[in-house]
DNA sequence: GACTAAATTTCGGTA
DNA sequence: TACCGAAGTTTAGTC
């Protein structure tokens, strides 16, 4: 990994085109060839940059651009796509390279698959008498996070997310109008469960006939922490 | 801007329970306080990173960890949520510090917002005796990328997509839906025009009547820098 | 401030 | 490999 700081300029032209102004900056690349373009602020996010595979070609200035103080320019080009970053160098301030091997990369746990394994394992919390049949049930346009029953045996469908939008509602529309042309199935009914629901998607959900149902995060956590220290 | 290139492990609570073990990366502190852990390979992403407005304290390790081997632990704390980044620093192999002052920022040009430019004026790609009426013409529920007339006089909007997905027929299909009630406007039929059409999106709009358009981003900017050579 | 839609979305899983 | 949906999504724009 090669550290820079140079004032420099960028331009980038593929799926758009973007310009970054003459400023110092933190340039970064990587042993796989990708290159990011840091600022001192705002986002994890850089500026600027160009994902691997691509190739990095130093080059000199022509008189124009060395008039203008330009020393060096570094064309990263895509090695798939037409996807060019021109950084255009004027002034090198830091220059260091180091050696930091292969990350034994991220491990995770939690977002959404916890809220459905949660929710799989407090099945009463849609209500009396609702039975797990199973999750992550399989229909011809995608997995339903959660496929129960009510008390009296009739289907119900769940669609879980952290945060209940609209596009959720529609997801779980789209799955209860075609599990319902299911006759071993239908009449399903759906529930949309998320840890916040946003109104417009409450009211979209209560007029298609689409029970809401928030769910306490901390609180499920808590119960499967007491479930796993009974046992 | 501190860089700092560290053996570390990391561990993250916050939305979700992340952890890194130990291994060679480096680390970026900006000005802001916000706080990056990056490895020498994979995306533009950060393993690990801790959004601004948060805070750093530097603690010294307990006895334990002392043992283990840490020299250190920065402890991140973002100042208006719960989450909590932890980095357990045992070895740092090289720490700079530099002053980049504000960036101007990037300047976007392209994407959606031009592909919808370039429709509007080549409005007859919709189909012959097509007429603009306008671009972004507001409904209660949002802007409808594009409004016109076709040969009858009669209404069509279109959405405009990079990628064309379900969303965005469902979206199409919820404007179609208002439009449709407004007797001025009715009867108001639909075009879905993007640059790529999933099998999924395409089948779905068929199935409601709405017609998909393919467009060829080169071949329309083609003509515009065409038109724009002429005046 | 709330909400909606875009993003050079990226990323992971599955058929 | 294509496709689908999640993401600690983030970010930008509008009402």
């Amino acid at each position: 990994m090669r550290l820079v700081i140079a004032r420099c300029s960028v331009d980038y032209a593929g799926r758009l085109s973007a310009h970054l102004p003459l400023a110092t900056r933190l340039l970064v690349v990587k042993s796989d060839g990708s290159v990011l373009v840091h600022s001192d602020s705002l986002s994890y996010k850089p500026l600027n940059w160009m994902s691997p595979p691509c190739t990095v070609a130093v080059l000199d200035p022509d008189p124009e651009q060395l008039d203008a103080g330009v020393t060096q320019i570094w064309k990263v080009a895509q090695a798939k796509t037409a996807d060019l970053l021109v950084i255009s160098i004027y002034e090198i301030l830091h220059d260091t390279s180091h050696d930091l091997g292969i990350d034994p990369g991220l491990q995770k746990d939690g977002a959404e698959a916890h809220l459905q394994k949660l929710l799989a394992e407090q099945i009463e919390l849609l209500g009396d008498g609702f039975t797990l049949v199973r999750r992550e049930h399989m229909t011809a346009i995608g997995p339903v996070d959660i496929l129960a029953t009510d008390a009296d045996g009739r289907s119900v469908a769940v669609e879980i997310k952290r945060r209940g939008d609209i596009d959720g509602v529609e997801q779980l529309t789209r799955y209860l109008e075609l599990m319902n042309r299911d006759p071993l199935l239908a009449p399903v009914t759906g529930v949309f469960a998320a840890q916040e629901i946003k109104p417009q998607a409450r009211t979209l959900a209560q007029d298609r006939g689409i029970r809401c149902l928030l769910l306490d995060y901390d609180a499920m956590r808590g119960l499967d922490d007491a479930h796993m220290r009974l046992f």
